[in-house]
DNA sequence: TGTACATCAGTGAACGCGCGTTCACTGATGTAC
DNA sequence: TGTACATCAGTGAACGCGCGTTCACTGATGTAC
């Protein structure tokens, strides 16, 4: 490990790294737009200039956070993916509250990356691979469900055309997945109600994070729980 | 009009609302965050503490942005649901393509209401009757419907029973619809599911507007009319 | 209707703050011979 | 292994900025008699 690495080079990873750990202590403190570069040199008892060593700007390291967060939340939903076994509601439940449970954990790094965009902040490409995972560990339980269960799966979903460019939209998204799960791409009308489900997932865990459920469905727990399982029967997943 | 009103007060009530009409172009300009006191002060050709006569600090200023907000997209939706004559169907639809159609067109008021909450404000008292406007909308439109064919939609709905405070949860926000709808209130099956709707709906507006569906669902509007249609299927609305 | 006083709106200067970023510098680490 | 030079990390001072908020003030509007 580090094999063939400088001092220099082992401390500019190093301190990278605690900079960035710092800045997210400091984000789950005050929020996104207040985070500061010299609030996060002063914790690490540094001159705000010195950071400027290791991130061009502030955006730059906003980005990291993003990077970072997407990953993270990436790792929570394939964690939880792994643990739920094969059977596929099993895995769709599991996902689900996996994404739930790491959002509350983490809700300014939520906030981060699902709530309103930083104004004036453009996110780099370099963020797309890592905002993709939740869907494609998504992607993952249902191509394999596919395998198990095409028919029945496809008999829930009909097979009634899809509106418009929906159907080129899902099919290129079903040919995404394909290459990651061995010999099963996804038909359209199982990713168009695969997007569906991911829109309805976020939509609630933002809801319950944002503030909207105070007065009906909240504490969320249960409602999460009806509406997941709900969303198991739109996708047709085996009970 | 005006009656018993002294200019002092007309010009109180005047420059009250150009004052947050110019908070909201600048809004529309920057965003919330970045919305400044002095800046609105100088759109008006005022100095920034003559502001203070108006509103005590910036926050109660967002306040007012903030219900301003919500009724504006509480009065998009009613306006929708009118214009869609009676039919259940035709009305979801509306309501869901007016609340959509006004958050495309007010995408950083939309973001004030429906994104990360400002760190460190605390929306008061005040909003929340506000907030409440749409789904109230989509609540009355179901309380129709279900007045027309209750039995149907109890089919689609099932009776199971609803997962723990699920149940008591619905049960209040049924009672609540009930009195501004004559002699309907909704039983909590409809009510879960249309919980439900109105998570799906406005997670899929801040997918949109937030960029989340760059590379599959974009531009979204054949999504969001698919899935509103299988919403319509979900809360039993007649074909 | 006219006068004397009270209320209020808007001014302009000032306070104190923290921010992102630049820049010339010093001293430590790394590299070539 | 030792020396001479190049690279890099971190410092400290400074620039310029815009912000929210306070405060004593002046002049206009409203009220009581």
């Amino acid at each position: 490990m580090n094999a063939g690495r400088t001092a220099r080079e082992r401390a500019r990873v190093e301190l990278t790294q605690e900079i960035t750990d710092a800045a997210r202590r400091q984000l789950a403190e005050v929020g996104a737009e207040a985070l500061s570069l010299r609030a996060v040199a002063r914790e690490l008892g540094m001159v705000s200039s010195a950071l400027y060593r290791y991130f061009p700007s502030r955006d730059d390291l906003l980005t990291a956070l993003i990077v970072d967060a997407y990953d993270a939340l990436g790792d929570a939903a394939a964690e939880a993916d792994r643990q739920a076994g094969r059977h596929p509601t099993r895995r769709w439940r599991a996902v689900s509250a996996g994404v739930r449970d790491w959002a509350r954990e983490h809700r300014y790094e939520y906030a981060l990356i699902y709530g309103s965009p930083v104004p004036g902040y453009q996110a780099p490409q370099q963020t797309i691979s890592s905002a993709v995972r939740v869907p494609a560990v998504i992607g993952g339980l249902l191509a394999a469900a596919w395998q198990e269960a095409g028919p029945a799966m496809t008999a829930v979903a009909g097979t009634g055309p899809l509106p418009g460019r929906l159907a080129e939209q899902t099919g290129i998204v079903g040919a995404a997945i394909a290459p990651s799960v061995p010999g099963a791409g996804l038909p359209a009308p199982v990713v168009a109600r695969a997007l569906v489900a991911w829109t309805q997932l976020f939509g609630m865990i933002s809801f319950e994070l944002f503030g909207q459920f105070v007065g009906s469905a909240d504490p969320a727990d249960d409602f999460f729980g009806y509406a997941v399982d709900q969303l198991a029967d739109l996708l047709g997943l085996p009970d």
